[in-house]
DNA sequence: ACTTAGACTGAGACTGAGTCCCATTGCAAG
DNA sequence: CTTGCAATGGGACTCAGTCTCAGTCTAAGT
């Protein structure tokens, strides 16, 4: 993710994406490539109806077995909103740490940061928690849920 | 929810959840007392499956929509998991406010709550982001993914 | 006790996001 | 060029969840 100012970071991160999925024999599909696009061009994460809006030539099939298998590579993360469509984001070791606030109106998802020290507490505190209940934890998700802007 | 020793706490918050019913015109028939039941007597969130095996004669069309009506009445919260499969819980007016542990592998929830200056932390960042975001934040759910200790 | 309004129920039909299947195509290595 | 396997496309399929509708129950009025 870090790199020289010769090709954007965009494309070093195509690259990263190809070499990740190399390592478990799978392609680089222009499919594949269009739909780690979409996500990073979206900012947002983005659901299958975008999906389907933005790149109408890729089949529903194909959306989907592309989606489980950038999921199961670890490239993207599947969220659940709250409503009943999935979304998809990059991965964290692609990106960075960070939380949602969820618009129970219209399902938009923005993503929000915490700051360094609360999420060093929140982290120690379910680690402390976990190991009492016999839990293995592999990490966490907080979600806000509220109204957006446009929403309100 | 604060009371003699007459009758138990259960007994209470069936008179609590009738209340509430009646505020809205709904009746607190016996499929929704068994419903609550349920829930409260199971210490975790409940899936329809469970419902449907605890409670085989309710059929799922009244199940849902008992479900349904309980939400709309502020009583009861679905919550999502890990799985594709909805949960119930009482809503945290009913209860308090706590977070949850998600086993990844089999779809279980373990009820956790943080400590009271952790949780007063988080919240205060939240509001703060929030209000940055042009975000009106109703509440937030904090899930810990991992391997219960029945499936490590 | 009768009536009545409307809340509630049960059974099945229906919806649609997501999955599965399979014949075909594309890519990379020997 | 051929052989193996990843990947595709599109249509059929699954099944959690929703909707419909005719019939039932309950509370309140008379």
């Amino acid at each position: 993710m870090a790199n020289t100012e010769a090709h954007g970071l965009l494309d070093d991160l195509h690259d990263l994406v190809e070499t990740r999925l190399r390592r478990v024999d799978q392609r680089y599909t222009a499919g594949r490539r269009a739909i780690i696009d979409l996500i990073v061009t979206a900012g947002n994460p983005v659901s299958i109806a975008d999906i389907a809006t933005r790149l109408p030539d890729l089949p529903r099939s194909s959306a989907y077995r592309n989606l489980v298998d950038l999921e199961s590579a670890g490239l993207v993360r599947r969220i659940v909103g709250h409503d009943e469509f999935a979304r998809f984001e990059l991965a964290e070791d692609l990106t960075e740490h960070h939380h949602h606030l969820l618009c129970v109106a219209c399902g938009k998802v923005i993503d929000i940061t915490l700051a360094a020290g609360l999420e060093r507490n929140v982290s120690e505190a379910i680690e402390e928690i976990a190991s009492v209940e016999g839990f293995r934890p592999h990490g966490h998700r907080l979600d806000v849920l509220g109204v957006c802007g446009a929403c309100a």
